[in-house]
DNA sequence: CAATTGGGTTTTTTT
DNA sequence: AACCCAATTG
């Protein structure tokens, strides 16, 4: 390799060479200090790198692989680069290359290199595979990880700059909305004014956009609901309780580089290039940070892909991506648009779909692929037959095709459409597993010990205290608690503090006192066990100090407590396996982790029929993928069609082109005509989705149904003038003679005919739940319905369990199956 | 005064 | 099913 200093790069050598600015000696042995000591004492200089590809062999083996529009985006380095990845362009490929690349060629040390991706899943797998590249087995230097994971760790070491006590808790969403609940008591606000959901909105849209309560009592017009006062005072309970929200990470260390030049400075030196994943679904405060670490160097990459965008609810500003050379003058753009995952057929609906959006940097997308298999179109009477047609046709895919069931993917708009894909898949007998569904620590049991452990680390953290300053219960009922809450406002001080004074005073009194006394040495206890002590000696002090195991669950014999005591068992395990890296006490460490990682339910990796939000399929891909629901007000949903915002049905759009470029093989699109919705039964149209695509990448047998739906075709009626002219028209659905075969004759054919033995798929329409049916309860096991009753739409159902108990339901919530 | 029981409400998408 | 609030029981 050959190293050249200059002061200006000359422009006819900036096709031959990689330019890297620096402002820095480079640390790696690759690069002869000597060489770059003038780089620093002179301030800037630029460091030229021989192009790869005729280089040394490393580096060729290297990018080898790469396309063309992947290596230049993999080796530019002359400043701020923009790389627009469509789908399946083989993004996390460039961005791991490039990584390796700046380590082993360019020389930089890793932990100069900061990569910033949405998901703590896409962290690891990227940091898996640059590991990969680079032939080691675990980097613990690579600066790879969230916004979020990335904001904690600075806020950590810049505790006292920032003003926050080392040790504060991390809230998730649901300790928030919990605080702004206890805020709205405190100042006297019912819940049905201010709604605690809004509330939280409000608040966390504030701080995305670097908003104090001043600023947004300034901002807004006086509402009927006093948001920014609420604001206010949930910041104060917030610091109170020496605690942050997911937003103050974020908006605390924008404010902190914003305000704090040194501070900004030591982080900009630190991470000297800087990488952004999933740009299009940055927030206002996350682009701004990114600004604020990259001004300097200007060695930012970023990639994006505007088509898919799908996160705006959430404060994600897709101008971010569209205006980035606005931030960074003479940004320099790339675009894959080599597509290496569909098939054509699927990359045509993409394309010819998403070509209906206006907010576009505009790409085209494209494979050297086959055409491959048609699309596939299932219209059904209801969400149930439905359900069944989708099951039967994985039933034909796993058996007849041998297909993985890991390789099928069933996609929807909202996780209330799975329930029934759920029920069939269960009288099928088909492994599937719900992505996303039920976090693990969102069980009561883990969040009881949750907050135990959170005592230890933070004793001030009121919001833990609260929660479990009568579990299990110890005799402290409300009076005692208000007694405490009283104390603790009178004197400034945490619940905890207010406690103990309370005791040395002697103002409780009974079981009360009794209950706080223990209650409070065991927190002491706890915590200068914590301060060293491995996380799980921690656990185990506590399971042992509150009899947690007996006490806390209700009854550890019934089923429910069975599980209770597993998932106790399973928290316990996920608590050893865990890995400190020597900063603090290990289990404030663990605490953060815990809190920044939405791990999910264990999985044994069975094979499994993957059930998911489209938002949960990001950046995942399936041979096999369903899409269901596509209904008119389903999906797009009735609030993006009825939105007064021209792009909330663009990004609806986005969500569906994400839904299709998931796809490798094969695409089915599912249509039903009634869909029950939780509260009520709706006769539906289908999506204006469906009209957008184009009718060849369809089968003839899907071709047939659709045009029962569209009498008109797609979008050619002269009448109504021109392209979706129909999405409006009542449409007529005609069911086939035989609306349980039919499209899937073929497959119910073929189970029939199956040699293995395997209960047969149900025979009637819809699953009827009367008074002696047999069900099966997702936890409590089998029994049958001895007693229907409540009003229409709230069926409620008495089952007597095979073992004696028996308990009420409500029908469309419980979990159960006929058996 | 604490603890349990009963009734009413509830669902878009999530780091 | 999960949650919150009011009413009843110990």
């Amino acid at each position: 390799m050959i190293v050249i200093l200059l002061f200006s790069v000359p422009p006819c050598l900036r096709g031959d060479f990689i330019w890297a600015q620096s402002s820095m000696p480079f640390g790696a042995p690759k690069v002869p200090l000597s060489s770059t000591q003038g780089a620093t004492t002179l301030g800037r200089a630029w460091v030229a790198v021989r192009q790869p590809a005729d280089s040394d062999p490393a580096v060729r083996e290297l990018v080898d692989k790469l396309n063309p529009a992947q290596r230049e985006a993999a080796t530019y380095l002359d400043g701020p680069l923009m790389i627009i990845a469509g789908a399946g362009t083989g993004k996390t490929r460039v961005i791991t290359h490039r990584i390796a690349f700046l380590s082993r060629e360019v020389g930089i040390p890793l932990n100069q290199i900061l990569a910033v991706t949405f998901t703590n899943k896409a962290a690891k797998e990227m940091r898996e595979r640059v590991c990969h590249l680079l032939g080691v087995p675990d980097s613990p230097g690579l600066a790879i990880g969230t916004f979020h994971s990335r904001c904690a760790l600075i806020l950590r070491r810049e505790a006292d700059a920032a003003g926050l006590d080392q040790n504060f808790a991390i809230l998730d969403e649901n300790d928030q909305r919990q605080a702004i609940k206890r805020v709205l008591k405190e100042m006297n606000i019912s819940e049905k004014r201010a709604r605690p959901q809004q509330v939280q909105t409000f608040i966390n849209q504030a701080k995305m956009r670097l908003l104090t309560p001043q600023d947004c009592r300034a901002e807004f017009d006086e509402e009927d609901v006093p948001y920014a006062d609420i604001y206010e005072q949930y910041q104060k309970v917030l610091t109170q309780a020496k605690s942050i929200d997911f937003e103050d990470l974020m908006m605390r260390t924008v404010v902190l580089f914003r305000d704090n030049e040194q501070a900004r400075q030591r982080w900009a030196n630190r991470y000297h290039y800087v990488m952004v994943d999933e740009y299009q679904d940055t927030n206002h405060a996350q682009f701004l940070l990114s600004k604020l670490l990259a001004q300097d160097h200007r060695q930012i990459c970023i990639v994006g892909d505007e088509d898919q965008s799908i996160y705006s609810w959430r404060g994600a500003e897709i101008s971010n991506l569209l205006d980035f050379e606005k931030a960074f003058p003479g940004t320099h753009i790339v675009k894959l648009e080599h597509n290496y995952r569909s098939t054509a057929n699927i990359l045509k609906a993409a394309s010819t779909v998403i070509a209906h959006n206006t907010q576009r940097i505009g790409k085209e997308l494209f494979t050297t692929d086959a055409e491959g298999e048609l699309l596939s179109f299932i219209a059904s009477r209801d969400q149930d037959e439905e359900a069944r047609r989708i099951a039967q046709e994985c039933t034909r895919l796993t058996m007849a095709e041998g297909v993985n069931p890991d390789q099928i993917a069933i996609f929807y708009r909202g996780h209330w459409l799975s329930r029934a894909v759920e029920d069939q898949m269960r009288q099928f007998r088909l492994p599937y597993r719900m992505v996303g569904g039920l976090r693990f620590y969102d069980r009561a049991e883990i969040k009881d010990l949750l907050s135990f452990l959170r005592l230890a680390v933070n004793p001030d953290d009121n919001l833990a205290f609260e929660r479990v300053l009568n579990t299990p219960t110890r005799g402290i009922g409300p009076k005692a608690q208000s007694q405490i809450e009283i104390e603790a406002a009178r004197l400034g001080v945490s619940w905890m503090r207010a406690t103990h004074r309370l005791l040395q005073q002697e103002e409780l009194k009974g079981t009360a006192r009794r209950g706080a006394e223990a209650f409070i040495n065991a927190i002491d206890a706890w915590c200068s066990l914590a301060e060293h002590a491995d996380p799980v000696d921690v656990l185990d002090r506590i399971l042992l100090d509150t009899n947690y195991r007996n006490d806390g669950i209700a009854d550890p014999k019934s089923i429910e407590g069975e599980s209770k005591l597993e998932n106790i068992e399973e928290f316990r395990g996920l608590m050893a396996t865990f890995r400190p890296t020597g900063e603090g006490p290990p289990l404030a460490e663990f605490l953060t982790a815990m809190a920044l990682d939405a791990t999910e339910e264990k999985d044994d990796g069975r094979p499994r029929i993957n059930l998911l939000t489209i938002h949960n399929a990001k950046g995942l891909e399936y041979d096999y993928v369903f899409t269901i629901g596509l209904e008119k007000g389903v999906f797009p949903t009735s609030r993006a069609e009825d939105s007064m915002e021209a792009y909330a049905v663009e990004e609806e759009r986005r969500l569906f082109y994400v839904a299709i470029t998931r796809a490798r093989k094969k695409l089915y699109l599912s249509y039903a005509y009634q869909r029950n919705r939780p509260d009520f039964w709706q006769s539906t149209q289908p999506s204006r989705f469906l009209l957008e695509l184009p009718p060849s990448v369809f089968d003839s047998e899907s071709l047939r149904y659709m045009k029962r739906l569209v009498p008109y075709g797609w979008g050619n009626n002269p009448e109504r003038g021109g392209a979706n002219a129909n999405v409006d028209r009542e449409l007529v659905y005609t069911p086939a003679e035989d609306a349980t075969e039919a499209p899937g004759r073929a497959y119910s054919q073929y189970i029939r005919n199956m040699a293995a033995p395997r209960p047969a798929p149900p025979s009637g329409a819809k699953p009827k739940f009367t008074v002696g049916t047999r069900v099966l309860h997702r936890h409590l096991g089998s029994g049958v319905i001895s007693e229907i009753g409540g009003r229409p739409g709230w069926e409620r159902a008495v089952i007597d369990f095979d073992d004696g108990r028996s308990q009420e339901f409500v029908l469309k919530y419980a979990p159960i199956t006929a058996e």
